[in-house]
DNA sequence: ATTATCTATAGATCTATAGATAATGC
DNA sequence: ATTATCTATAGATCTATAGATAATGC
């Protein structure tokens, strides 16, 4: 059992701030969110990263292989959530179809807006188009295609043909997602009523005029 | 007169494919289109552009002034036409306010689908937030601000107050762009039909159920 | 003479590795 | 001995400029 508490290894030239209870990794993770939503990823340089982190820019590679490693860490710790929530909702049909979209779009935006870094716009960068990152393509194609199934048993979207129904889901997704980067410009609007309406919003597109009982 | 037709200047290394009618500039601002919105534009080398537009990388800078400059023209020039009809449609009240809501968003959406690029994606890149291009900004903003007054003489929205006004608008627009950027993963869709059912979603988000007479 | 292009390169990066160093653990 | 960190740097870029070159124009 240790009992000085005292840290293994070469001391930190830059004494680490104390930030809460992190490891070295989630650290370097904090700091990439922070540094790819607002500079980029391309125009962040490991140097920024591992500096903002609190260590020497060679350090970072004893806990990443590389920026890519980041990145990918990032998209699917903002996917996942989401994608459970979707199956539970699946899952669980004591509430209405309306009503379980409703709370997965609520669910998403809130996740999304009210979290402090803005994670929605890493999902358009060119690089995400990469190989490399076909575990979060996986989880996000789940997720749309959880999206799809509860519109299919909505009462206004029974009729639908495939097609139909594909491009309703493009719209709604689409609406999530083109928000949550709208939502950027001017962060002014509390996160959980912008939330809310947007998931309003997600029905009046699906073809259901009222908000349903959460 | 010239009668040869032959270009003043030392030759071309590299022999350039006759890309219509052209100028180099034109040439540059393609070539920027197609790589910035497939890799990224931080990941965009100026060898990279150069060399797409058929000339060696220090060529570019005898036409522009950097990559900068590149990015500047190519938002300028996807907002302004949309920018143009909202003017038009504002003026000519000939049409409901529904109607020309309808059209804007139609057209919007089609602008941006139907080139060969995905140059919407270039809206959301971080460094676009410099000072550097804030003459797209305000174009974009007095674009949103066209959308809001369309919005705001539409019978569905009559009564809202300006917060309300404010939130519809965003939510309006974010779809617009976000569904751009959706459309992208699969583009399978032609474009007219897509940019017609955007606008009937735009239209039910904010508070017309009906798609109004074009 | 003017122009459009080229080749060459200085200076400024940035990434990833090699090897040294300063703690704790036993 | 092990670990976490550091400093230093090789190698690979990338941007922007300097100066040469090969056309046409007059």
């Amino acid at each position: 059992m240790s009992t000085t508490g005292g840290r293994v290894g070469r001391p930190r030239a830059q004494q680490r701030r104390p930030d809460s209870g992190l490891t070295p990794r989630e650290e370097l993770l904090e700091a990439a969110a922070e540094l790819f939503t607002t500079h980029g990823y391309a125009a962040t340089t490991t140097r920024a990263v591992a500096e903002r982190a609190g260590m020497r820019q060679a350090t970072m590679y004893h806990y990443v292989a590389g920026k890519e490693e980041l990145l990918a860490g990032l998209l699917e710790s903002t996917v996942a959530p989401s994608l459970a929530l979707a199956q539970r909702l699946l899952a669980d049909d004591t509430a209405s179809a309306e009503a379980r979209l409703w709370q997965l779009c609520r669910s998403d935006v809130e996740l999304l807006c009210g979290g402090p870094h803005n994670l929605g716009a890493l999902y358009l960068l060119p690089e995400v188009r990469t190989e490399a990152f076909s575990g979060f393509h996986q989880v996000r194609a789940d997720l749309k295609a959880a999206y799809g199934r509860l519109l299919a048993a909505t009462e206004g979207c029974g009729a639908l043909d495939t097609d139909e129904l594909a491009l309703r889901t493009d719209l709604v997704f689409g609406l999530i997602e083109g928000v949550i980067l709208i939502h950027r410009s001017d962060p002014g609007r509390p996160p959980e009523s912008f939330a809310a309406a947007t998931a309003d919003a997600a029905l009046r597109i699906a073809g259901v005029a009222t908000r349903p009982a959460g």
